[in-house]
DNA sequence: CGTCTGGTTGATACGACTCAAATTTGGTGG
DNA sequence: CCACCAAATTTGAGTCGTATCAACCAGACG
């Protein structure tokens, strides 16, 4: 999970191009790499927090980069029950090759206020065809997409209220870090008990009291959207946390050799 | 979800090339793309019932395709839990592009004895290189496959375990006719009431309570690993299905065009 | 035939939900 | 800078869905 020196002397902590740093996180990118994604992440907008980037129904045109800030990706059900089935922080790209699909069968929603860049499929194409080294990231960014998922599922299905909680903030924690905004366990934590409830399946008062069970046994602080991790080890341990399934450990850094 | 008659022809119910009817849900193929899917198919193997395909940490050297039989994902938990992430009926991938990661981070498990083909990266290279219209459905099977994954975890996250069974049930019908392995609401259904329950993250007590609801409702019928769906449509409905997520329009059939 | 796996039933326990209200926090405008 | 309001958090009491534990039964199989 170490950040590349050229890139993190330009970035304070809370903010910078966390793309490059999420998909350093597989392989090593040449600084023509890193160019060339700055250049598709310059179309991009803002979305106010509790609005829609996208919404299920709608014609996929682009694939959506968050810049900034954290959205989520929601399905409702017709009896009003809302599921978060993921949750997306800066550098997250949100389903490479959506466009194929003919409407979107789930909703993209902002947590907090969102920046988000907007590539097109042409952009996608000609980053692909030019940059080898950005496709196999790029795979290698949709496969823990994946593997996130199956662990979410895993988590709604498997594990207690307390274990699933735990396991949720480790993970956020964890992603936070690969793009540096995330240290000392510490982190930006927007999430409201409302939307822990809806991404962990839970009712919110039951978050509530979990939550607080989780600060008895002193294994975190959260208020006013900071999040303190105060035993990171014995959290994972709680939660039943098997770091693997976010590929952190540089799997492609035998392809560093070719330019 | 019709099937296009070429292939129908060709094969009875419940047999036959399941991946090239699998992909033309989503686009035409011409006879060389038939072809060249069949090529990859040649190295199979046989895996027991109950038996691995691929174990967790393992490294992944081939992408899996299943030719027939019923396989599934799944992990376990340290406390000896264990969640059935995903379930694959003949025609699915398993992990296109898998082999780009360093371990497993789940396990691949054969549910009746199986008939895998096992597809090198070279050779998935290739298909991918000449292939153009098998790249676009690969890549349309990969955005399935994770819109299947996001249903899963609204299943697991906000429907009764009524629905969810409900819901899975369904699911599966629909995939199987999708590749020809179901009509008239019927399909074999191989899975015991612990698949189920690992699957559906209940008890397979309560699982088959459920199912006993469900007949008595005279909703479905299932014995000796046969389903019959009795009233798909009122089924759907109280499961709150919806068939979005399945992208099983033919969305791409504006490239049967080119050849 | 005994054994095993999968299915079924019953009694009891508990984790998480529901409903309802109170309290705190954060943002906004006067 | 304070008053106000809406949103978010917290608390309490009672209920329900699903889990647990423990038998028992049926069919498949060697």
């Amino acid at each position: 999970m170490s950040v590349p020196t050229v890139v993190s002397r330009e970035i304070a902590f809370g903010s910078g191009p966390a793309v490059a740093s999420k998909l350093e996180a597989f392989t090593k990118l040449s600084s023509d790499d890193r160019t060339a994604l700055a250049q598709v992440s310059r179309n991009f907008r803002y979305v106010d927090a509790r609005r829609d980037v996208i919404s299920e129904g709608d014609k996929p045109r682009h694939v959506h980069l968050v810049l900034d800030g954290w959205g989520c990706r929601y399905k409702q059900l017709p009896d009003g029950k809302r599921q978060i089935v993921s949750l997306f922080v800066p550098g997250d790209f949100c389903d490479v090759n959506v466009y194929i699909l003919r409407s979107m069968d789930h909703s993209i929603g902002a947590i907090t206020r969102l920046k988000v860049a907007m590539i097109t499929p042409e952009e996608m194409n000609a980053l692909t065809a030019e940059r080898p080294r950005i496709t196999q990231a790029l795979w290698w960014h949709e496969l823990v997409t994946q593997a996130i998922q199956r662990e979410w599922t895993l988590n709604l299905g498997q594990r207690s209220a307390y274990e699933r909680l735990g396991h949720l903030l480790v993970e956020l924690y964890l992603r936070l870090a690969a793009v540096n905004r995330a240290a000392d366990g510490r982190c930006d934590f927007p999430l409201t008990q409302n939307d822990l409830a809806d991404a962990t399946g839970l009712t919110s008062v039951h978050v509530n009291r979990t939550l607080q069970e989780l600060r008895r046994d002193e294994l975190i602080e959260l208020e006013r959207k900071q999040l303190h991790i105060l035993d990171l080890e014995r959290l994972m341990d709680v939660s039943m946390f098997n770091t693997n399934y976010l590929h952190l450990d540089h799997e492609g850094r035998h392809l560093d050799a070719n330019a």
